[in-house]
This record gives structure tokens, sequence and C-alpha cells, in this order.
DNA sequence: ACTTGAAATAACCATATGGTTATAATAGCA
DNA sequence: TGCTATTATAACCATATGGTTATTTCAAGT
């Protein structure tokens, strides 16, 4: 998972409602007219957010009738957690600095 | 850390300067001056940054003479991952929810 | 006290975000 | 084919976000 993957999908978890969502996934696989309810939001604003989560790779999509099922991506989730594990070396990004004369030294 | 809190420091870390300072302070501490060339961006916007990054505990702050210097919170970020690793359990959520008969069963 | 340099704050602006209502699109059933 | 139920999309709106420039605060040196 590149930074941008990386920093789109703390993106899909940095607002409480889809928090809760993928708590809620954590549990049990949902369809869109059970979120409804739980949250007070409409709709289409609960679907705006599974696709945000989707688009995260955060939730799988299945279709079940006209019923369409989410479930959590644990793997996505696990890689989110290794990735802030395991954040990118910039050591080098200091020495191209320094080469370019741009390393502010403040001492 | 609570669920307010978890996406608080979630919002701070999805964004790909603050998650990249992050990554930089991983390696060794900064004050804002260095960080302004690495950017590119104002020295006001790198205040603002870091600002957000100590609201959300991920950041320490230590003056030395003129300079501000930040460190990374380790722990908070370790404590992010495990957040992630034990979302909260809402199994309690569908029963209070049937309670109100507002569990929508869809099958 | 004055000046200098670093960092924070204020005021502002364009875009992103999370909600709404209205309207499609899709699937199942009479 | 039509009717109903579920989900997605469109268009819109208020607020949040990340940047800018100008100004202020704070510490150090002369």
């Amino acid at each position: 998972m590149d930074t941008k993957q990386l920093v789109n999908t703390l993106k899909a978890l940095a607002d409480p409602t889809r928090l809760k969502i993928v708590s809620l996934l954590n549990h049990r696989s949902c369809c869109v007219c059970e979120l409804v309810p739980i949250f007070g939001i409409s709709q289409p604003a609960v679907s705006k957010h599974m696709s945000k989560l989707k688009s995260a790779d955060l939730v799988l999509e299945s279709r079940r009738g006209q019923w369409v099922i989410y479930s959590l991506n644990h793997e996505r989730l696990e890689q989110v957690r290794f990735a802030l594990g395991s954040l990118p070396d910039y050591s080098d990004e200091f020495e191209r600095l320094a080469e370019q004369g741009l390393l502010v030294t403040c001492e």
C-alpha cells in the first residue's frame, strides 16, 4: 500500500459515522437499509459513506436479491495497522536537501 | 482512547503532508523551519499542520531557544494501531435496535 | 531598548466534505 | 408488463479543510 492509498484509507476511517460502520461490520455484515435507522441519517448519506469505504477497499460488496450486503475487508484494516507500524523511511530526504543546500540546521 | 479521540487522531494522519511529517519525525525530531523547505509550503501552513498533530497528541513540542522542536509521540501512534485492532463491539447496538423495533431484517 | 529570527495567529479564499431532497437504476414479484 | 423495495446518483447547501499573506508573539543578541 503506497502513501496515497494509505492516506485515502485513513480519510475513509477518519469520520465518526464511517468508523462506527466499520465497527459494526466487524461484528457482522450489513445491508444499507439496516444501517440507516442506526445512524439516523438518510439512505443516500449511508450510501455515500459505503461508496467511500469501498473506494478505500475497506469493505466488500455483494448483492443478495435487492439488497447489497457490505462486509468488512479485515485484511485491508490490517494493512493500515501494518503501514502505520512501518512508516516510510525519509532519512534520505534530509540527504537530498543537504545536497540542494536546503537543509536548515537550527542549533 | 475513545472513539472521538481516535477519529481526531485519524483525521490528523489522513493528510499527505502530515503523514509525511509523521514519517520524518519517526526518523528524527525537527523544528518548523526545517520542514518548510521540505514541503514547499509556507511557514504558517506547516505551523497549522503541527498544531493539528499536537492537538491529536501525535507530536510533542519542546522549545530550544527560538526554535520549537517537534518529536513524534510514538506511544500515541501505537495507541491508534491498537485501537484499529480492537474496534468497539457493537453487538448490543443490534439488540437495542431490535427492542425499539428498528432492526431491519433483510432476508 | 532595539533589532533579528522563529513560530503562532488572524483574516481570507478555493476546494473538499457530509448532509439534504429528488430522481434514476436495479432486482423481485403479482 | 407493471408495481414495489432497495440502492445509487444528481444537484444542491453549509461547514470544514488546507493553503495564502499580513501581523503578532516570543526568545536571543547587540
